[in-house]
DNA sequence: CGGTTTTGTTCCATTATCTGGAACCGTGTC
DNA sequence: GACACGGTTCCAGATAATGGAACAAAACCG
C-alpha cells in the first residue's frame, strides 16, 4: 500500500499537515487518496504539471491521472491552457456556504465587535482542530478589505495566543494526546519550542484564564486570547485580540485579558445554550 | 445504479445546482457521490441528522453512513453531539489557499481598487462557471467587515450584470450551450425570464461592451459590468460596479460604463500575458 | 412497564470501481 | 531520424464500495 509522502508539500507551509485526524492515514479509501491529492495541489503556491504532482505524490501514473481527472470534472481543480493544474472554483463555493452557515461563528460576531470596540485591535476567532488553531473569523479596524487574510488558515498551537488558549481547556487526555504529536519548530526567539516550556504556560493560563502570544509565532506580534469551550460544545474554540509590538505593550495586554476573558465565557455560554446537545 | 434525485437540494437556495459540469452526473466514481452528499449537507441551513440526509440523497442506509463517516474522518464534514452534521472546519483552510493563491484574482486586485476609487461604490470580480457566476473578490468601501459576503456565492448568469457581461464574451457555441441550459426565473419585474430577452442584451453588451444589471437580481441594486476574457485564457469572467438605486441612477452607471470596460480591457491584457499559454 | 416504532450502527457476500504496469501518442531535442 | 519526455489511454487483477439485512439503542406509547 502506498499513499507514500503525499502531504509532504514542499512549500515550507506550517509545515506538518498532520490534518487528517489520528494515527494511521487509512480509512477514507479512495476519499482520502483524492483529497490528499487536491491538498498537494491546493498546497502549492506554483502552478503544477501533471509531472511534478506525480512527483510529490508519489502515485503511479495511470492512477494519478484518472484521480486528477476526476478532481477536475468536479471542479475541485481547474486544468488550465498549459496544463497545470489550480485549485477549482467549487472550493469558494463549498467555503462560502460552510463559512457563513457556521453557527458558531455567527453566535461569536457580536461578541467580537465589542471586543474590538473596546481594544481597537484586532480580534480573532479560531477552533482546535488536532495540532492547529484554525482562524473562522476576523475583526480588524482599518482593514484594507481583502478577504480576512487568516480565515480559513492554520497555525500551529503551541505557538499562538489562541491555540495556547484553547489547548489550556482541553481534557488532560486530550491535551496529552495532542501535546505528543506536536512537532515544535521555533519561528521566533520567542517561540515555546519544547513540551517543558508549553505545560509551563499552559498552567499559567489554566490559572488566569488567558494565555499570551509574546512574539513567540512571529516577531512584533503579540496577542492575548481566552478559550471558548463549555461541556456539550463538541470542541474547544478561543478569542483573541492581536497587536503589533509597538503599539501592544505586554501591559496593555494584561489589561484587556480580563475582558477577553469575559468574552470568551459569555460566548462559551451562549455557544452551550444554542449549540449544546438539547438541540 | 441509483444516484438518485441527490442535489436536488430541498433549500429552495438559487435553485438548480447545475454545477458539476455537464448533463449527466456519472463519471466521477465514488468521489462523485462523496461530494454530492457533502452538497447536501452544506447546501443545507439547518442542520441535518442523519435520517434527513438519508431522504434527501436517496441512498441505501449503509452506503451513506460508510459516505458520512467518511467524509467526518477527512473533515469535510463534523459530526456534532447532537448528531447532526455540519461543515467541516478543513474546507475553510482549503478555500483560503485556494483564494489567496488565485492568480487571476490577483492580477485583477489593484485594477479593482482603481475602479473602487474612481466609483466609490462596491466592486466585483466574477468567473463564469456553467450556467453560474462565482464572486471571486470583492472591494467595498465601509464594509462593517465580514468575510466579503459574495465571495464564492454562485448567481444566475441571465440577471447579473456580470453574468451578461461573462456571457456577451462567449463564443457564439458555448453561448448557444450556455442558453440552453438555463431555467430561467423570474426575481424581480425586471427580470429577464426568456432567452428572447436575453440574447437582445447580449447584443447590446456585445455592442457596446458593457451589460448592465437594472435591478434584474435584487430590487434597488444596479450594476455595470464588463467582461474580462482573452485567446489563450481558459475562462471567460467580468468585473462590475454596483450600488443601490438610490444612489446609482442609471445615468450615473452609464457615466462609469467606460471606465469600467476599459479597467476590463486592462485586466485582459495582463491575464493573457501572465496566465496565457506561452507560461 | 412491556411492546412498538424510529434512528443510528454494524456485517458481509456481491459487484462495481479503483489500481498500476505497459503501451501509446505528440513534441521537442540532439 | 532516433531519443527522451510529458501526458494520455488500456485492461486484467486487486480492492474498496455497495446495499440488504440484522442489530442495538433510544424515543414513543398505550
Amino acid at each position: 500500500m502506498r499513499q507514500a509522502d503525499i502531504g509532504t508539500s514542499g512549500t515550507g507551509e506550517t509545515d506538518a499537515d498532520a490534518d487528517t485526524s489520528a494515527g494511521k492515514g487509512a480509512g477514507t479509501g479512495t476519499l482520502g487518496k483524492a483529497l490528499a491529492v487536491l491538498d498537494v495541489v491546493v498546497a502549492s503556491d506554483q502552478p503544477l504539471r501533471f509531472t511534478d504532482i506525480l512527483a510529490i505524490a508519489g502515485q503511479p501514473r495511470g492512477t494519478l491521472h484518472r484521480q486528477l481527472s476526476h478532481l477536475v470534472e468536479e471542479g475541485l481543480l481547474s486544468l488550465r491552457a498549459d496544463l497545470t493544474y489550480e485549485p477549482g472554483l467549487r472550493l469558494l463555493k463549498f467555503a462560502a456556504r460552510a463559512w457563513s452557515g457556521n453557527q458558531f461563528r455567527a453566535i461569536a460576531e457580536p461578541y467580537m465587535r465589542r471586543l474590538h470596540e473596546e481594544t481597537g485591535e484586532t480580534v480573532h476567532l479560531g477552533i482546535l482542530r488536532g495540532v492547529e488553531v484554525i482562524y473562522v473569523d476576523k475583526v480588524e479596524s482599518r482593514q484594507t478589505v481583502r478577504m480576512q487574510s487568516q480565515i480559513g488558515n492554520a497555525s500551529p498551537v503551541y505557538c499562538t495566543g489562541l491555540g495556547k488558549a484553547a489547548l489550556s481547556a482541553l481534557p488532560a487526555a486530550e491535551l496529552e494526546e495532542t501535546i505528543a504529536r506536536l512537532a515544535f519548530r521555533r519561528f521566533t526567539p520567542h517561540t515555546l519550542a519544547d513540551a517543558v516550556a508549553l505545560r509551563r504556560d499552559l498552567d499559567d493560563a489554566r490559572r488566569d484564564g488567558y494565555a499570551f502570544d509574546r512574539e513567540e509565532h512571529e516577531t512584533d506580534i503579540r496577542c492575548v486570547a481566552a478559550a471558548v469551550h463549555a461541556d456539550g460544545l463538541s470542541f474547544v474554540g478561543g478569542i483573541s485580540v492581536t497587536g503589533p509590538a509597538y503599539r501592544v505593550t505586554m501591559e496593555q495586554l494584561e489589561s484587556w485579558a480580563p475582558a477577553v476573558r469575559k468574552i470568551a465565557a459569555a460566548i462559551s455560554e451562549e455557544a452551550a445554550l444554542r449549540l449544546g446537545p438539547g438541540r
